[in-house]
DNA sequence: TATGAATGAGAATTCATTCAT
DNA sequence: GATGAATGAATTCTCATTCAT
């Protein structure tokens, strides 16, 4: 089943498509069961394999779809800056709003990353190498115009997206944590606090 | 299978042990197939059983184990340091080297904080909430001492746990992507940038 | 669908039916799949089930079909002849020019006398007695001419049935069995070999 | 799960084994139905799957059993005979009897030649190759004693092989047949009428 | 303690067939 | 006549767990 714009999408293969994007989210890959997903997508079993050819080219379809969102997003929210550090917060505001709005995207990579990708389809590991071209680029554009200083861009990259990733998907259990902190960070202050941390720590003063 | 010191535990429950521990962070619980672990642990099927209750009781004792073991070691290092400063650089380090020499940990606490961390075992919660602890003394004696501003813990937590198990664990990922960075950014030099990063953001100058 | 004669039926229903009785005479009845018939047929799956009842009332109508052509053209060219020694050899000859330009009805009957017939549809039966009744009439007219033996139709039957049979169908065998004869015997001798056995088996000398 | 002796195999297995043997023969391999085979050997359907690796798994191995036991049986009684006529006849009644008191391995290589052998287990198909060697060697050496005509053992295999496996796996359908042949030939008059047949046509004279 | 064998419940996938257009 | 989509009922295979020895 090839990755059709939105538009073209009949409604049971959207069904399909967010239930098993939210199921992968919450559970993996092997945890997620197709039968929940027939009666959470209230289709028929044999609807899937109608439009996807197995779990796996269903894994693969969510997580490009899941990927290149984002990707898109922030190359969008970027370009429409031009200073270095504008386009720096750009792209932390955009992934952390992104990954705060829709835990999936997180979740689904935070999973990828920990099997070492070994899992993870081709064209969604495009899609990550997208956002982080971009961020490479950004970094590389300050220090060319001596805004920033020289950062290996990969451990910025972590950094970001995994400061971010661990913010948005631990909400649930922070709560569960009976914590002696009464107030919760809220993602403003939290997007607020690490881009002063990345951008104190790479400005050329 | 109550969790007994190491001294007390025969030979197979500890290939055992150390086996699921491995599968358990490769593949997560759900990918984790008992089988498999035999296999692995040259061991009869039904000795698991013997040693222990079923999947979800070794995987209860796996990741206390996985998680007391860091929880000691950072308890210990940061106990030997006197100044609230030190005291952090020697939780970032000691927390970095056990992630980056043993991925179990840091691929395992991904998973379960990816899923909401709804199936994390009791006993192991605790020992993340000691890590936690910590980390938040340290925070606040810095700040009584007026070394430290006022930050809020868990978003510092966060960014520390957050950014260190996404660079332990993404090395094979790293290397997959065809990356236009000759050099792959080595611990030690991640440590002393994430260090800087942090401490540079909190010191009350 | 009743069973019609070949000019009254339109493409899609000869495109289904050849396609049918290629994939019967291959795998079998349970081993042939409507899928797959449709893909080799260019049509649609519901266009099958315009056509044909369902997969049983396919698979006799093409049985049916297989079967009645073989036992018109034998009909025919025995009848042809007059004396029963000729009759045999035309018989023979034809069954076996048919079968083996024709290796549909050699592996379908195989299958079916495999399975002991019990899903062998009637109409189809019925050609393959007026094959079985032919022979006979042929030994019974040589009989009563003194020119045969008295021989069991039956054994005959299937002694010329089964070799002839074997023979086609097992071609691309033959050639997957390294063999250590560099002849292939073609189809005329075949033929010339079982029509002398036969015949010097029932002859009266 | 590799062939061994049938003393060393368990119950279950051979159970399995058994009746596997039965429904291949039956229906065919698409026609047979693992839970139909389990409920037939009494047995759990993962037990099926303890001993062999896979339906297709098993069907090789019942194939291998079935070919090699015969081509066992041949080969032995060939060898106690010495002219080559002797050891013709033997191999033409062995096979017939074996052939004729269990039906499994007609049906089930005569469904194998249909589908052009394309899914003969190789290990099966050796066991086949032993049976035309031995037949080879019977008219070779015939015709070296100056005993034979010097014919093709590919054809007289077929002619062997073929009416005998339809004779013995025709025998319901003969009956299903409403015939007007009263007296249904038996075994040994079949067995002598293939040997006189077969023996008068390559005999030198 | 250890093991080969067995098992029930489940999970992925397939397949003949039908429906709405 | 033809088609894309949908579906119920299998069907193959898996997996955690237990049992007998």
């Amino acid at each position: 089943m090839s990755f059709a714009t939105l538009n073209e999408m009949n409604k049971t293969f959207k069904k399909i498509l967010n239930n098993a994007s939210e199921l992968f989210a919450e559970k993996g890959y092997e945890g997620t069961i197709m039968d929940e997903l027939c009666i959470r997508s209230g289709v028929n079993k044999a609807s899937i394999y109608y439009h996807f050819k197995d779990k796996s080219n269903l894994y693969e379809v969510v997580l490009t779809k899941l990927f290149s969102e984002v990707a898109d997003q922030i190359i969008v929210a970027v370009s429409s800056q031009t200073a270095p550090l504008e386009k720096l917060k750009s792209f932390i505001e955009t992934f952390a709003q992104e990954t705060y709005q829709n835990k999936q995207m997180p979740a689904t990579l935070m999973r990828e990353i920990a099997s070492g990708g070994k899992n993870m389809p081709i064209p969604a590991r495009k899609q990550m190498q997208r956002i982080l071209q971009t961020l490479s680029s950004i970094l590389k554009e300050g220090a060319e115009q001596q805004v920033f200083k020289q950062v290996d861009p990969l451990t910025t990259h972590f950094i970001i997206i995994g400061s971010l990733c661990f913010f948005s998907t631990s909400e649930p259990m922070r709560q569960a944590i009976e914590s002696e902190h009464p107030l919760d960070p809220d993602l403003n202050s939290t997007i607020a606090e690490i881009y002063s941390l990345i951008s104190s720590a790479i400005i050329l003063n």
